[in-house]
DNA sequence: ATGGCTACGATCCGTAGA
């Protein structure tokens, strides 16, 4: 099966390339984030119609998080736990035996401002919620844009990001602190082309240049990463006309 | 030169993204 995570920035102005998508790529698992809308204006029929069986939670402009998948979904559980939050940013859902959850992490704006601190805050609540779903859940995927590129290798110009927000040292100790729930990265499982990414800024001809950096993942728990056999970027919607500035993700996984 | 796109919801600019 496939499993799937594109940040879409925006399901309204995307929608027209993701139905194409799903025709094409397959995925049977996808999870969707920043789709700026609330879920009065999320396409659920399109989607239904497409083969889709869907779960959202959204909000108006910002954020946003879904799930889209060929089976049932069940179990749909919004936001951490016992960490107060507006902000739409997590979607768990069950589909048969997999747990998946979708997030949105926050993109931190400088280091140091105050919406770096409230990424650092949010991290440790992710810590704590993923923690006890790895209990509950063996089968576990966590799939989303995690604002977070972990190693130089996963950006474009490390010496230019150096310390700087989605590369700074306390953002890659976050992103550690979930690997060591026994997460795995499931990009880092195999051999990989040299200067991947999954995001690029929409200016400077940063596309064209490759100058971008690989924040958006999905982390496999350790019965589920013995069975993944690929992962990888799908740059294609990348190139087209009015593109999201994110590329999709899949993994691969064995039934 | 610290901008440069894009989306959104408010007006024709500000906020946010990354």
């Amino acid at each position: 099966m496939k499993l799937a995570t594109w940040n879409v920035n925006s399901i309204k102005v995307r929608l027209p390339q993701l139905l194409p998508w799903l025709g094409e790529a397959k995925p049977d698992v996808l999870c969707l984030q920043e789709l700026k809308t609330e879920d009065a204006g999320f396409p659920r029929e399109a989607l239904e119609a497409a083969g889709y069986a869907c779960a959202a939670s959204g909000q108006k402009t910002y954020n946003g998080v879904a799930i889209l998948s060929r089976t049932p979904l069940a179990d749909m559980t919004a936001g951490i736990p016992g960490f107060e939050d507006d902000q739409k940013r997590v979607l768990a859902a069950t589909v048969s035996d997999l747990r998946v959850i979708c997030v949105y992490c926050p993109n931190g704006q400088a280091v140091g401002s105050d919406k770096y601190e409230y990424k650092l805050r949010w991290f440790e609540a992710l810590r704590g919620h993923l923690e006890k779903e790895l209990g509950a859940h063996p089968r576990l995927a966590v799939a989303g844009d995690f604002n977070v590129a972990p190693e130089d290798r996963d950006v474009h110009d490390p010496k230019a990001w150096e310390g700087q927000v989605l590369a700074s040292e306390p953002e890659r100790a976050a992103w550690r602190a979930l690997l060591a729930l026994g997460l795995k990265d499931s990009f880092r499982l195999f051999e990989q082309p040299g200067k991947t990414f999954s995001w690029w800024d929409y200016r400077m001809m940063a596309f064209r240049r490759n100058a971008g950096l690989r924040i958006d993942h999905i982390l496999l728990s350790e019965a589920l990463a013995r069975g993944c056999t690929a992962t990888y970027v799908d740059k294609a919607p990348r190139k087209l006309e009015r593109p999201s500035d994110h590329a999709p993700v899949l993994a691969e996984l064995r039934e």
